[in-house]
DNA sequence: CGCACACTTGAGTAATGTCAAAGAGTGTGG
DNA sequence: CCACACTCTTTGACATTACTCAAGTGTGCG
């Protein structure tokens, strides 16, 4: 079992530069994010507890089992989250792109780890201000638990596919999930980026690398997908690759 | 594949008895359930938009898709929370015990079926006029986010579970997690009852029926548990099957 | 250019699934 | 109360999927 790579800790964060109070005015994934749910004018208020940061690779968001200080909104880039066993397997339990959330915690402590896959860029929140503002904007709250609802729908899904799909239907999933959430449509003019190695790519399907590989041969040869680049897939064949996932 | 039971559809409830504003007072679960937010002066506004209602083995409370128009609380019985795959083939989400909580729903729809697995009794609450109540009650909102934080992290375990634990590991698990949620120390005087057949904790698990069997059968010959009846089991080595599991 | 690293491919294995049959438990009607 | 029927569970023999181990092939970076 391969030994987990070491990584830094978290740099602190510039503060947003004086003179701005409205940084948020410009952010391209507003509309996406926790934020949406405050208009223009209260925006300020959700800036003032936050700061902007960007790490590279590998760089560790937040560990399983440390205290949920903080609250987290993607800006650029794909973040992992994963859990481990005792003896290092690593099952990662979703993929994080511009706009999406991070931080729910139960019992006040993170249930997963966060490991920026790409360099990274994301708006971080403290938590204990954040609560203070709930009480100001119900609006806030109640985005929160429609950020949560989903992220439940989508674990169940995941569930699903780990539980009862085949290699070749994980694989097929996973694809439609990525385009789904890229925005890519998978055309050679424009084919999906996997931004994730084979490795977490197994980690994420319930799979060896092996069998992510072999999989991915046998839909080239079906000519179900065509990849241009190692990271790069074009989708051939979606009505077939939707038949084989089963569902959206 | 098997066929899938014909269930009834669900029955009309009987409103709360008149005269009696506040049946919550009583409830046996309310510590556990949504209904703890509130105060016992408060209580009469949820009690309002609520029924209680009692079905039998078997009987579906919400199908994956309808609108979700009802949140549910379970004060008495075992519900499975299920997907299904065109084909038939079935992933069991979760359980609900009593004080559990059911119903969150991303886009208005349910991500998932619920059916009654034993006699089950429950509150029922009108979605669209808890909505309302959501403004003036604050705390219930953020029970509900509590809730859905809680239920994630839980899906996150059971992902880790699915995709990367051995089937032995899986059900020494899922019985920890058993004796967990009931609250049943699986002693020889109480052991653990398991409400569900084989096939529903295979489906839990994302294994077949005869594995579970035959698992079950490895572990009694190890002398981790013993089974005075097929849904009683006595857990003879915890330790064991703690270190089995890997996590809690 | 050469060293890492990630990915692919191949051969053999192991864990789990499939198919089949027998055993155990439960309810019903005679 | 017993016999029968039904369902659920267990067990066995065999099949298959996916895993393990190992070697080989890019591909990118210093």
């Amino acid at each position: 079992m391969k030994i987990h790579r070491l990584t830094s800790p978290l740099p602190e964060p510039k503060p947003a530069p004086p003179g701005n109070d409205n940084p948020c005015a410009a952010c391209n994934v507003r509309v996406l994010s926790l934020c949406d749910a405050l208009d223009e004018q209260d925006l300020p208020r959700l800036a003032a507890i936050s700061s902007s940061m960007t790490v590279r690779p590998h760089q560790i968001l937040v560990a399983e089992g440390d205290n949920a200080d903080y609250l987290f909104n993607i800006t650029d880039g794909t973040v992992k989250l994963y859990k481990l066993l005792p003896d290092g397997r690593q099952q990662i339990t979703g993929f994080l792109f511009p706009g999406d959330f991070l931080g729910l915690a139960a019992a006040g402590r993170y249930a997963y780890s966060a490991e920026a896959i790409t360099k990274v860029t994301f708006c971080r929140f403290d938590r204990r201000k954040l609560d203070k503002l709930l009480d100001d904007f119900p609006k806030l709250e109640r985005r929160l638990l429609g950020i949560a609802s989903n992220e439940l729908a989508e674990a169940q899904d995941q569930m699903l596919l780990l539980g009862r799909k085949t290699a070749r239907e994980k694989l097929a999933s996973f694809l439609l999930m990525m385009a789904r959430r890229s925005g890519l449509p998978g055309t050679p003019e424009q084919p999906l980026e996997l931004p994730m190695t084979r490795t977490e790519i197994a980690d994420y399907l319930g799979l060896t690398i092996e069998t992510v590989s072999r999989v991915l041969t046998q839909f080239r040869k079906e000519r179900l997908l065509a990849m241009p680049a190692l990271d790069r897939i074009v989708l051939l064949d979606r009505p077939a690759l939707e038949r084989l996932a089963g569902t959206v």
